[in-house]
DNA sequence: TCAGTATATTTAACATGTTAAATATTTTGT
DNA sequence: ACAAAATATTTAACATGTTAAATATACTGA
């Protein structure tokens, strides 16, 4: 057995002695001021749930060369025809500051154009292109595609459940 | 009545005539290749969600000057001991990239400590000061109460419902 | 033992999230 | 009609998300 071979066997022992076999908080904390169990907590939850479900979508969207943010945008314009920048916010639930510039790179790439509202005019009024339908048409049928597998995966009333009662917890300070 | 409330009322005229009265996508899209309805995507109702969750946190973490990352970081710090970075993005839900960034923040505000483990050279081990312990204590009360607050409001078994649907559907490629 | 492969972390580059402030326009009350 | 308040959008500044590539270290098999 050579040198080499004995010092990778020390390693492994030592590793396996520093095995934890419990959490080990070093006794610092105080039980009363821990904070909630990581692992049970709301926030990490919904975010744990929606980057498992984005991970399905994330890379066919990249293979269209479209971020979910600009899918979210230009499928929302389609599904409603002419809408003003402020109720896209609304709807596609991105902040005013993230639109103005997803807005731009949207029109920059022929997707969607911009034109002034002739009645009001601080507002922006956003308008699908046929290059925006085009590419709508291209990656609707991936995206149902992947959809109706996590539906059957998960259980369609699962999910409506799952869906009833995430907007019970949207909507309850409103 | 003067010019002004002239043209005042014809405006108000006028949006009352162009108010839609149902969704108007210019019967551009055919519809078998329409996206799914935007308000039952699950990614989107989930986004929603977090952000209806997070606006109560937010304003609180805030005024103790810590965002809700750097929150997390220290907080599962605090309940699991020394962590390497690995374990730390696993647990955290926090990439790589992000996580080296926050490292470097919350060492420069003395929260937290980084060394390089003896073992294996590649790894960083992350733990947590005195500061980082003060700063915990500082919050987890206000964190608690938040949380309590929402609990009391959705229903305690209400939240380990969705909690157990959450962690099901993060798993369920695993 | 040593070259090739795998792993942990960091860096780079770009997109988005977040808050506050600036700007342009409209609405309100008098 | 006009000043003050309200609203819509943009800009600014910083933090984080995302992917790919670079770097450093460890592991693997011949």
């Amino acid at each position: 057995m050579s040198a080499g071979h004995v010092a990778r066997f020390k390693k492994l022992i030592h590793r396996t002695l520093m095995t934890k076999q419990s959490p080990d908080n070093n006794g610092i904390m105080q039980d009363a001021l821990l904070p909630r169990d990581t692992r049970r907590s709301l926030p990490i939850a919904l975010l744990r749930a929606r980057e498992a479900v984005m991970g399905h979508f994330r890379p066919m969207l990249a293979l269209h060369d479209v971020t979910e943010q600009q899918w979210r945008v230009i499928r929302i314009l389609a599904e409603a025809g002419t809408l003003d920048a402020s109720e896209m916010s609304e709807r596609a639930f991105i902040l005013a500051p993230s639109l103005t510039r997803i807005i731009r790179s949207l029109e920059e790439r022929g997707f969607i154009t911009k034109s002034k509202d002739a009645e009001d005019g601080r507002r922006i009024l956003l308008q699908i292109t046929a290059a925006g339908l085009k590419i709508i048409n291209e990656v609707s049928p991936d995206s149902r595609m992947i959809y109706t597998a996590l539906e059957q995966r998960f259980g369609r009333e699962r999910i409506d459940t799952l869906l009833d009662m995430l907007d019970e917890l949207a909507t309850l300070n409103k």
